[in-house]
DNA sequence: TTGTACGCGTTATCAT
DNA sequence: ATGATAACGCGTACAA
């Protein structure tokens, strides 16, 4: 079928072509009559333009986008609302992109700044761990946004920006609440080991508190997440905590490293007849919805989410716009005692 | 700055733009070396082909899209996975759009066709009354999978195909199982009311199943969600859960319309001492995960989320083919009752 | 096997 | 206010 084109609107219009773009376009120099009446005639053809063509030619588009791996992650939709909101008062246009789990992003991202015209680009989710020589074809300004994320830490600082957690830190102070509580058998749901992955700072944070307070580190209280599923579901803090409770492994606390896996947990531990918190306190993180609504609410350390996602989008603007060149900031997060987390038993 | 083009990397290696454009795209029609010598090139300056400027001249790009309104809907996530490795082993691209809230979902299909020269496309959430005339205008093969979503009436059937779960139907078969175990007050929690929305047509189940048991309705039994939050969350369904409570109207049941509402209700219940389903019965509508491992785990009707998607994304490519025309299919779901429905009480 | 030249549909520039 | 025309960056006949 002939596509219709701007060529097809302006013959039928009688007006040459670039009337016709200013028609689309809003172009201030324009007869308002002539206008209404090639809408008119596009309205009755349904002719849209193609924005292929419109990219190729147009020099600046006032845009961003969002670079989203794993889009499963529930703390990124509240970043992406806060985003979006932020881009449109800016009158900027953001470009939503899901990449795949076995895509590069920044391979992505520099396919994207060209297709797009891009002013920036916010990365939420992956691992960083990208040559510089790669990412110093990046053009624009980028930011990690690190939820759910490691901050690369084999690239050069100055080049880019980033939003984060200390999640080694974080990790701490729920570990240390547990021991605090008298649990000294404290069991850990841990994903991915990647150096440097949020899993593995997370069990860092948990090895800090346990140095700290004398506690000897127990390998067999380290239970990795199955691989072959979503890491970070509830199914998989099921499977793998209920692995846990057949082990035979003596414990008193879990600290799931997410709240999806705490959730997970939480159910193993009901069906093999334990009573949270009274026979096993259970901690999470993250602090999204589902803990607060769990029965028994879950305690996590709550990050926070929109004040992250408030902070990226002005850096964001403010890196365009040459009033700053990057920047590395860390929020704090907070530890939300709940239910789940009680004294140790005995 | 300058952006690196194809001609760029033609003068740089000494041969012509086709030759270049053979190397990126994989051409048979070219010598190993020079192609090996053009690739180490592009590696070496980091040039990226433009898309825009692809997707202009490319006839055909044996891609779709999957048009996705409400990300958040964790059903959605199950299909979008199911459709990516179906499509892949066609040999097709996916192109994943999320759309605004605020967005008309047709234009937008209407765009990204032109855009990128799709194939077909997948509509997933969204309300659909839209004009026959404009959706005429889409001359791709189209498909409506009506999880969250409810099918047009107001276009000829022929023109579209739709993918369903009966949700009038298995709406009332979650409320004969409530009546069943002798409730007779059974409140409901349901969003909006436009007619045709999943909405509404499982109120009317709910209504079917109350007067063929000859139970008088009761309007103060129908809680509609705040309509200012997000309608499916937990957060949705604790809200009006408690107004319900609150209320002082009797009942010994909730069906809540979607399985995150009911988590919300049970948090509701339980913080006014509720205990389920000992004093009060709670349903959910969908089978997603958190309805599993929830304490109690919640009882409700699962759509078939895989099935239906497989099947989706195969009617889509038989019409492609043109193997078919158009087919409206539906899928029965299944009730599973869990701990969270028991018999009434007294 | 390789290079040249045209056109994809649009916007921007320059006349008019 | 409007129209002709040159890019935008690439793929692809076609010629070599």
């Amino acid at each position: 079928m002939p596509e219709i084109t701007i060529k097809d609107i302006a013959k039928q219009c009688g007006v040459g072509i670039s009337t016709v773009s200013r028609a689309i376009n809003n172009h201030p120099d324009i007869n308002p009559e002539t206008k209404n009446m090639i809408m008119d005639v596009i309205k009755a053809t349904g002719f849209v333009p193609n924005n292929s063509a419109r990219n190729l030619k147009r020099i600046d588009a006032k845009s961003i986008a969002v670079l989203v791996k794993g889009i499963t992650n529930p703390l990124f939709s509240d970043m992406i609302k806060v985003i979006e909101e932020e881009t449109q008062k800016k009158k900027y246009s953001l470009v939503l992109k899901h990449v795949e789990y076995y895509e590069d992003e920044v391979d992505v991202a520099l396919e994207l700044v060209k297709e797009k015209r891009l002013r920036g680009i916010i990365f939420l989710g992956g691992y960083f761990f990208h040559s510089q020589e790669k990412i110093e074809n990046l053009t624009v300004p980028y930011i990690f946004s690190t939820i759910g994320t490691a901050v690369p830490e084999n690239i050069s600082r100055v080049l880019y920006s980033s939003i984060a957690v200390d999640d080694r830190k974080e990790s701490y102070v729920m570990t240390a609440h547990l021991i605090g509580l008298g649990h000294r058998n404290v069991a850990i749901l841990s994903a991915e080991s990647e150096i440097n992955s949020i899993g593995q700072l997370r069990l860092e944070g948990y090895r800090d508190a346990l140095s700290e307070a004398g506690i000897a580190f127990n390998e067999k209280l380290v239970r990795r997440v199955e691989d072959d599923i979503e890491h970070y579901s509830m199914e998989n803090g099921y499977i793998t905590a209920k692995k846990l409770i057949e082990s035979g492994e003596k414990f008193t606390a879990i600290f799931a490293t997410a709240d999806m896996l705490a959730v997970g947990a939480c159910r193993a531990l009901l069906e093999a007849g334990m009573r949270i918190p009274e026979d096993v306190s259970v901690a999470g993180y993250d602090g999204i919805d589902v803990g607060k609504y769990y029965n028994p609410a879950i305690t996590t350390i709550k990050q926070p989410v929109k004040e992250m996602a408030k902070t990226t989008i002005k850096l964001l603007f403010d890196i365009i716009a040459g009033r700053k060149s990057y920047e590395h900031i860390v929020f704090p997060a907070e530890l939300i005692v709940r239910e789940s987390t009680g004294p140790a038993k005995g």
